[in-house]
DNA sequence: TCTCGTCTATAACCTGCGTTATGAATCTCT
DNA sequence: AGAGATTCATAACGCAGGTTATAGACGAGA
């Protein structure tokens, strides 16, 4: 999974293609792979911000350790997610990164970042617009730690589960594999991990979800985007017409 | 209450005066001032994104009105803050804004923050910088949805009232006034307004805060600062060097 | 193959917060 | 100034979800 795929793919490349600069400057982000073994720390809240990755291969997540010892996940990163964005601006981390599962990152620096930005308009737009993209998937966690149930919770983060995997080919017969534990849901959900298994088994009692371990099968995926109204916008991504004249 | 007193106070001034172009450009988003009344929608969701607005004076609040029929609200907005950022790059809002009370608030297009950004390079950068702070200020937030009890929840609200409130000389001796109705408090922190009710009770016990209908003291803003254990990092903004080398 | 650690399922119990209700205080409009 | 609409405080009650406990299933390493 490179970056190639993945920006192109959900975005640029849908409004026009990218000269053979561009191709470049997005895999001169990528030189430097190396492994993760899962658990690995990435870095530390309150870190000197100086890196990124692309994430090409594995799952990571930043997270929020808090005073009362319990944790919050903010986001979940899949490959082809570059990670970091949130801090962009910042002198000093707001969140620390670890990864779920063994995997392959490319960390690139803010001079790469910057060079890129300055070289090709397009691609600063992507970039832009991932990072909106990003803030637009933060709110409506935000709504649906606010104001919904845990079985809504839930099925909510599955299905946005499902529909980012799908893009990136890693969903097969509406099943995919999730390599989150109970106790990272939970922290992703504001729930305890007695209470997300509890719900997984309401979902499964109710048709909607089947999971063995690692492996999660969505049985009738309309009917759970029905269940939590899911609005695609903010995934299908609706660039306005404005800010593509803006190249 | 202008973009230039705040903006430039708030992250430009400390780095570098502005230049009379600079001044000009800011105070042309600011040509076109309208009253607006308690109440009044700005903007519905899924509305067309045609317009950003300076709030001058009054507050206003960006919600999503949910399935279940309740609300969540996003963002409080303050004099001095630029509303509709979060659309920035979609073609449909994703929330809505309304006045909480009455106000005077300044339009201006896309047309215009574009000029802006392509006529000066610090701006841009103050403009992203504003962004980002505001996604940071959501991610709090979105940690005291799914972690934090409705006192700490409520403590923290107003502790970051109080500080954004401090930065535009709104405070008088800890004080400050609220137009919020415990209702729309409810909305904001994912209670109900009898909770909210309750838990100002509780924080008035403890000695901690003191409320007559739309004024609020805090008794003790140090207290309540370790009690909600208050990372002000992302208001006070610590831009990195990096970033400010971008000029 | 056995052992130890991690993950999951389910039960029992408890509490924080939602819900509903009621009355008082305050605001708005005429 | 009076009437109706909001807003707020407090109480009573119920439930969703937290906490603790236990036992089975699985995976990694020797």
């Amino acid at each position: 999974m490179t970056l190639l795929d993945s920006i192109v793919m959900q975005g640029l490349g849908r409004h026009g293609a990218l000269t053979a600069e561009e191709k470049t400057l997005l895999l001169n982000l990528e030189l430097n792979p190396r492994r993760a073994i899962a658990g690995e720390v990435l870095w530390q809240e309150s870190a000197d911000v100086d890196l990124f990755c692309v994430v090409k291969e594995g799952w990571a997540y930043s997270y929020r350790n808090l005073g009362n010892g319990s944790m919050q996940i903010l986001k979940v990163y899949l490959p082809g997610d570059i990670i970091g964005m949130r801090d962009f601006g910042f002198a000093r981390r707001l969140a620390g990164v670890a990864m779920i599962n063994d995997g392959v990152i490319s960390p690139f620096t803010h001079q790469q970042l910057f060079e890129l930005i300055g070289r090709s308009p397009a691609l600063a737009a992507s970039i832009i617009a991932t990072v909106v993209r990003q803030q637009a998937m933060l709110t409506e966690r935000l709504v649906y730690l606010g104001r919904y149930a845990a079985h809504e919770r839930l099925a909510h983060f599955l299905y946005e589960l499902y529909l980012r995997l799908k893009r990136i080919g890693a969903v097969a017969e509406n099943g995919f594999q999730m390599p989150l534990s109970q106790e990272q849901i939970g922290d992703a959900l504001g729930l305890s991990a007695v209470h997300v298994s509890r719900t997984f088994s309401m979902l499964r009692d109710e048709g909607l979800v089947v999971r063995d371990r690692q492996h999660v099968v969505l049985l009738d995926p309309q009917a759970l985007a029905r269940l939590v109204e899911f609005n695609d916008t903010y995934i299908d991504e609706t660039l306005s017409p404005a800010f593509h004249s803006f190249h």
